[in-house]
DNA sequence: CTACAATAGTTGATATTGTCAACTATTTAC
DNA sequence: GTAAATAGTTGACAATATCAACTATTGTAG
């Protein structure tokens, strides 16, 4: 084999490698794979949104923007495609009137069980081989420098700002 | 404050929540912080693509592809852009000759230093309140998260040629 | 209560990134 | 030696992100 083959680097062994490049590694591979899984007539893309909307009461475009590091103009145009293909609606918000609220419609709360289901699969492929402490400990750190991240960039918005 | 503000998803706290969404927000955060960090006239993006190349010696671009899980025709515009930019170049490969192996210029390397020193220093950030322990292990369960969805994707692979 | 800042959502323009198929040149495998 | 596979490139196009401006509303400070 030749030595343009042989190069294969693994970002999880290098040193310093940043984090960033791990992240993006696994979440392409997990996305495509949900994706292949999950395409359909009904629907193509944005299962995660969907799925979203479909496990929380009263959620509003900009609380969907904000948990999936979405811009909001980004966000319209996926509930607008949402819409369009009749899984998801938007209703006025009872006590804001500049909001709305976003909720499956019938035909978007069946895809919802097969979406979950596929997710709930994925989840467990990915933790093969963990123990349950191994498991709870990881998504644990995850949220933790999650935390840590989020200073980061607020610091970055405040030296923006000055 | 209004239930439209109230309404902060968490995707670190949902129960089975895919495993994408948390790895694509960690992501997010982290990539802005370093764009916002190392944006500068000589470069402002594909940080991670120029730190990878300077940090190896005869890497080609289907290799850079392979490891940062871009699809070639997208390296290439990558290449092209850092080519432009001055900062990498092409150069035949000695013993495959279809290959190009990729390599940092002078003004290229030059950057490398403050490339390493953020993503190393967003690292630190993002592990505050590990553990030596932990922040090891957590590493090593990504990696092997890595492999479990090696499988997952390459057996949709088959059954698509099926 | 008023004025001003902030927020939810929308739109349009534009930039960036991803995808796909076709193609050349070369290498691998049978 | 022929056929399949691979590295790289190109063009067309789709998907996604970004940014500024805008409306309508809500929060806040005086």
């Amino acid at each position: 084999m030749l030595p343009a083959q042989k190069n294969k680097i693994n970002p999880f062994e290098l040193k310093e490698s940043p984090l960033s490049l791990m992240f993006n590694t696994l979440f392409k591979k997990y996305y495509h794979a949900a994706e292949q899984q999950l395409a359909s007539a009904e629907l193509d893309r944005y299962f995660y949104v969907l799925g979203l909307i479909c496990k929380h009461e009263e959620i509003t475009q900009q609380c969907l923007a904000n948990c999936l590091q979405i811009d909001k103009a980004t966000m319209v145009r996926v509930i607008d495609y949402l819409t369009d293909k009749g899984l998801v609606k938007r209703t006025p918000h009872s006590e804001d009137r500049r909001a709305y609220i976003i909720s499956p419609t019938t035909k978007g709360l069946k895809l919802a069980p097969k979406i979950e289901a596929t997710f709930s699969n994925l989840n467990k492929l990915a933790f093969k081989g963990f123990s349950a402490e191994e498991k709870k400990m990881f998504v644990e750190l995850m949220g933790k420098m999650d935390n840590n991240l989020n200073a980061v960039t607020s610091d970055l918005t405040l030296q923006k700002i000055k």
